[in-house]
DNA sequence: AGGATAGCCTGCGGGC
DNA sequence: TGCCCGCAGGCTATCC
């Protein structure tokens, strides 16, 4: 999925879109993808935000939050494969069969009289939605969960969960209890950055190497928002546009390839059950 | 309790 | 040209 640059792209572009549009008309076309509030007899349209304007869109790590006026919200998590796409991107391409056999919902919109689709897509359905009456309460289910997000992460934050821990930095970072946003590209990124490696435990990090760290996770957040995010696959904005960010990618995706800073060969090994790509003389 | 393991899904690329 | 396999950006439930 879409990590934390991907997500804050999509939350961006759908903006451009939706915000402050009335909701005319959802249908969800595959109920199982939205876990609605109060649980049992499925989602209604009303959850679903139908009658209400868009006022907000809020990110929190990885997840979007789309906020009615009245206060009714909506949390899209993209999951593996997820896409929100909105105005022409959303419509049926008759060219690509494909394209509709996996959206989930779709809404209809209104904005200075001209009208807008939006739809939820998802082939994996790894993501999904979840509906609120309020933001407080979408607040207290999912984001309370989750640790500070990524772009504001500092050393403060990251030194007491690596101190206390034996388990590997890597999968620390891929805690999204402890911080919220970082997956498994950018986490290779900024341990790389920070030259530490993936494999050390969380309690051998010093204090240099957690401000190193902390200080790397922004940087290669902020620089991969501002390349439109990393498009491996599928991934693409609310418009269809997909990122280059992997263009600029040091570390994942490369094992075996020469590390650009040193020449060494970079490593590849499994971490925490993920792939994960550092260079055995740059990173310690 | 923390940490390692399956499992959820579909699609794609590589090797045969 | 297929077909089969492994692999993929996330997260949860379960087991040890």
């Amino acid at each position: 999925m879409p990590e934390l640059p991907e997500v804050e792209r999509v939350r961006r572009s759908l903006s451009t879109h939706i915000l402050n549009a009335r909701v005319l008309h959802c249908e969800l076309l595959r109920p199982d993808v939205c876990t609605p509030f109060d649980g049992a007899g499925g989602t209604s349209a009303t959850e679903l935000l139908e009658g209400g304007v868009i006022r907000e869109l809020r990110r929190h790590g990885k997840q979007i939050a789309i906020i009615a006026g009245d206060g009714r919200t909506l949390v899209v998590h993209l999951g593996m494969s997820g896409q929100v796409l909105a105005g022409t991107a959303a419509r049926a391409r008759p060219h690509d069969p494909g394209f509709a056999r996996h959206i989930h919902a779709r809404w209809i919109l209104v904005r200075d009289e001209e009208r807008l689709e939006m739809v939820f897509r998802d082939p994996r359905r790894f993501g999904g939605l979840w509906t609120f009456p309020s933001f407080q309460q979408a607040h207290a289910a999912l984001w309370s969960q989750l640790g500070p997000d990524a772009m504001l992460v500092d050393a403060g934050v990251l030194a007491p969960a690596l101190r206390s821990t034996a388990r590997s930095v890597k999968s620390v970072l891929l805690d999204q209890s402890v911080i919220a946003g970082v997956g498994n590209i950018y986490a290779d990124e900024s341990l790389f950055r920070a030259g530490v490696r993936p494999t050390r435990r969380g309690r051998t990090i010093t204090r240099t190497e957690v401000e190193r760290l902390a200080t790397a996770i922004k940087y290669v957040l902020d620089v991969a928002v501002d390349a439109g995010g990393s498009t491996l696959r599928s991934y693409a904005d609310a418009d269809g546009v997909a990122g280059s960010a992997q263009l600029t990618h040091a570390a994942y995706g490369r094992g075996g390839k020469p590390c650009i800073r040193c020449g060494a060969t970079l490593r590849r090994k499994s971490v925490g059950q993920r792939t994960t790509v550092w260079c055995p003389t740059c990173q310690h």
